[in-house]
DNA sequence: AAGGCGTGGGA
DNA sequence: TTCCCAAGCCT
């Protein structure tokens, strides 16, 4: 992985915030990209939130990248531009837990902490053959401390490197390698046949269905935009005007309600779905149906933005797709 | 402490 | 299709 091949920690964290959550396949392109935008600490510290978003677009989780450009600033203004190179101080920048402020601790500067991620979690429930729920406290104490007693302290990076890799491509969560695995002997889950029972998780995540409606306006060449607040989903991203429904609107009432967001009476307009489409997230089912007019509007609320720069805005994946495929089937011109 | 926060890939 | 979930963190 092309972040093993530096000694930068700058980079390293980058690599490691990308990957929280994240297949490295899906992050390795965003690392080259983000690296190249921004190559120094002070780079990103110097940027806009809107541009530091926007070389995130379609990664997810995009708390990340706010705090990423929180810790950068911190970085340069409490640190001097120079990475922090203790422990407690990575733990400390914003978006830094337990897991990254190992692995930065570890493979930048050869400190002593073990890592405790999904893979470690798996490996070290199955090979100590531990039942106590991972997401539970107990468990989790219990699987921490037992990675700090395994940890090789002569060789921390390489060693949490390797656990890591270990449950990637043997102990993996489905069909694990255990025939040709070397740690087999030992495995507790191996003798007593519990490899697909563990690791036990609690908890099952709850989804939650929502009805998202909206309206895609472009007037010469221009397309009316807003930018999504706290406290929800897609923070600090940008999407069409919308309504949010319990469920269906009959057409007085899709009429009704969009002439109240719009601050425009479009009652006689024959709102007519051009796509409705879905994104399932963690917790949340997002089912979206796109209408397409043209109108004359101003509205706090709202900006109006060129087509020809919506490549540099950051949007959610379901806007996003709409998007493209609404300017590649040319047919856009029909549509207005 | 528990729930919120994205996306894409594989079974 | 549907489900699960991947190198977590924040509030």
């Amino acid at each position: 992985m092309p972040w093993k091949e530096t000694d930068d920690p700058y980079a390293i964290w980058l690599s490691e915030i990308i990957l929280q959550q994240t297949r490295v396949a899906q992050g390795i392109k965003y690392y080259h990209k983000i690296l190249e935008r921004f190559p120094k600490v002070q780079d990103l510290a110097n940027a806009s939130e809107d541009e530091v978003l926007s070389s995130w677009k379609g990664l997810g989780y995009y708390s990340r990248a706010r705090n990423l450009h929180t810790a950068a600033k911190t970085i340069v203004r409490d640190f001097g531009g120079v990475f922090p190179n203790t422990y407690d101080d990575i733990l400390a920048l914003k978006g830094v837990g337990p897991y990254t402020a190992a692995a930065i601790s570890s493979f930048a500067f050869g400190l002593p902490y073990a890592v405790v991620d999904g893979n470690v979690y798996r490996v070290l429930s199955r090979y100590f053959g531990i039942s106590d729920p991972i997401d539970e406290r107990v468990g989790r104490l219990r699987l921490q401390q037992l990675a700090q007693e395994c940890l090789v302290t002569g060789a921390p990076g390489d060693y949490n490197q390797a656990i890591m890799d270990f449950g990637a491509m043997v102990c993996t969560p489905a069909l694990p390698q255990c025939v040709a695995c070397p740690m087999s002997l030992h495995c507790r889950a191996y003798h007593e046949d519990r490899v697909s029972n563990l690791p036990v998780k609690a908890k099952k995540i709850a989804v939650r269905e929502r009805h998202f409606l909206y309206f895609v306006i472009i007037r010469d060449q221009h397309i009316l935009l807003s930018k999504r607040g706290r406290g929800d989903i897609w923070q600090g991203l940008y999407e069409p005007p919308l309504i949010e429904a319990k469920e269906q609107l009959s057409n007085i009432e899709l009429a009704q309600k969009a002439s109240l967001l719009l601050g425009k009476d479009i009652s006689h307009r024959l709102l007519t779905p051009v796509e409705r489409t879905k994104q399932k997230l963690t917790h949340q089912l997002i089912r979206a149906t796109f209408y397409h007019f043209d109108l004359e509007v101003e509205h706090r609320d709202f900006q109006w933005f060129a087509l020809t720069d919506l490549d540099q805005l950051a949007m959610p994946r379901i806007v996003d797709r709409h998007f493209k495929k609404m300017f590649s089937s040319g047919l856009q011109a029909s549509l207005f």
